[in-house]
DNA sequence: GCCGATTTGTCCGTATGTATC
DNA sequence: CGATACATACGGACAAATCGG
């Protein structure tokens, strides 16, 4: 349930493009209609049209309207990568069953290597863990984490396999706030091959980031393994004045 | 030259950080500070930290104060996915010899398999262009697009070598706007090999778009086909409320 | 081509809430 | 508890682009 105005706002226009009250092309109602409808200020409406248009649903023309986009690709979309959603949040939204198999539970020091691979001070304590996500029957993405010992202290493997991110947020209170992500396409190495079903590829799509909490001290460095034909979106790219 | 204020704030913020003016960690000015040093109000302010947070540069925190976020994997990117960049303003903005080579400039009729593909209408004139992108000496981006030539009138192979969007956005007015990317790993091409440098790679990171200008119509349909050591960003990501 | 209405874009000033210290 | 700092929201003004008459 939004708390805030802007993300009632934000949340009753999304639903209404999804379910196609407006089709591609169309132009939105304008936003003087808006603030009549939703008893607020053009700012408010604004800023949930912002967020929308950040998402690449909207399209903004100075002077004339705000058109919704037509977007083939996102229906066969599973994964985003503009936000940062956890496993289970995206196979949920995207109603496909997926299982979880911790293969590695550890705690483990931070040395010299490992310490500039993530970003963790050297000598911290960590948790190491690798996940197997199953989806539709198939292994395919491997997921491996290190966690600050110290922020995630009372994981355990069994909640591993759940949702990592449910109980960090609900149980330990830490909000997730902010990552930085990194793309590559790398050669699968023999753990790959040993715990995800290749099929016949011998490279994976990897996504590294670093996860902020509010707190402010990243508490985890996350590595996401993925079949090649399991595919990531970017919601939207903006193009800056240059 | 920004011609807004939001945008000279914005300007001025990141270069300070960039240029080492805070260390990791530290905290910004607050945005009163910040509202008394640039004239304007916090709106304002607000608007330019926004931006900075979105890039994944700042961790604003509520009651306390907005820290500068260490960035480790920042200094080694080359080519970032959260904005539309052309390759040459990449290279630019990162100060590396690059060249471009055209290997192919024809028309083509987008047929209904293309038109799948790339979401443009069945019968539309396409100008189709394919170019090479040499990096300190190697073949490492193969770059595929596709113009709606309507759009594209005029646009010459030799334009293509130099760059496309420089052309579109100063000598027809064209305003690059919005896009929406997905990010896959795809088993190299006998084209692919044929053009790039591909050591002992036979797979590329592949970064698919579509690409919309001001005029509200999609005008391109793009594909970057990455050899994997080419790595690519996403700026930030932000956890929405779930 | 001009004018006025509409619509989005930028910016200002202010008030209040809430978390931190 | 008060001071500080970020978060949300209000209301208003003017600029700039678009469109119809």
């Amino acid at each position: 349930m939004p708390k805030n105005k802007y993300e009632l706002i934000y949340q009753t226009i999304k639903d209404e493009i999804l379910s196609g009250v407006y089709s591609a092309g169309d132009l939105l109602p304008s936003e003087n209609e808006y603030t009549a409808r939703f008893g607020c200020t053009r700012n408010t409406i604004r800023r949930a049209l912002a967020m929308l248009t950040q998402e690449g649903f909207l399209l903004p023309r100075h002077g004339r309207g705000v058109q919704v986009i037509w977007q083939p690709q996102r229906s066969r979309s599973i994964f985003s990568i503009g936000g940062i959603e956890s496993m289970k949040e995206a196979a949920d939204r995207n109603r496909m069953p997926m299982s979880t198999r911790v293969i590695t539970f550890e705690e483990r020091i931070c040395d010299k290597t490992l310490s500039e691979k993530t970003g963790f001070d050297e000598g911290s304590a960590l948790l190491y863990v690798e996940r197997v996500r199953k989806i539709n029957g198939e292994n395919v993405i491997l997921d491996i984490n290190y966690f600050l010992k110290s922020e995630a202290e009372g994981l355990t493997a069994e909640i591993a396999a759940k949702s990592i991110y449910q109980y960090l947020e609900n149980e330990r209170g830490l909000n997730i706030t902010t990552s930085l992500r990194r793309v590559t396409a790398e050669k699968a190495s023999r753990r790959d091959f040993r715990y995800l079903d290749m099929e016949d590829y011998d490279f994976l799509l990897v996504i590294t980031g670093q996860v902020f909490h509010s707190g402010g001290i990243m508490f985890e460095y996350t590595q996401s393994r993925h079949r090649p034909d399991m595919v990531c979106f970017i919601e939207s790219a903006v193009r800056r004045s240059v």
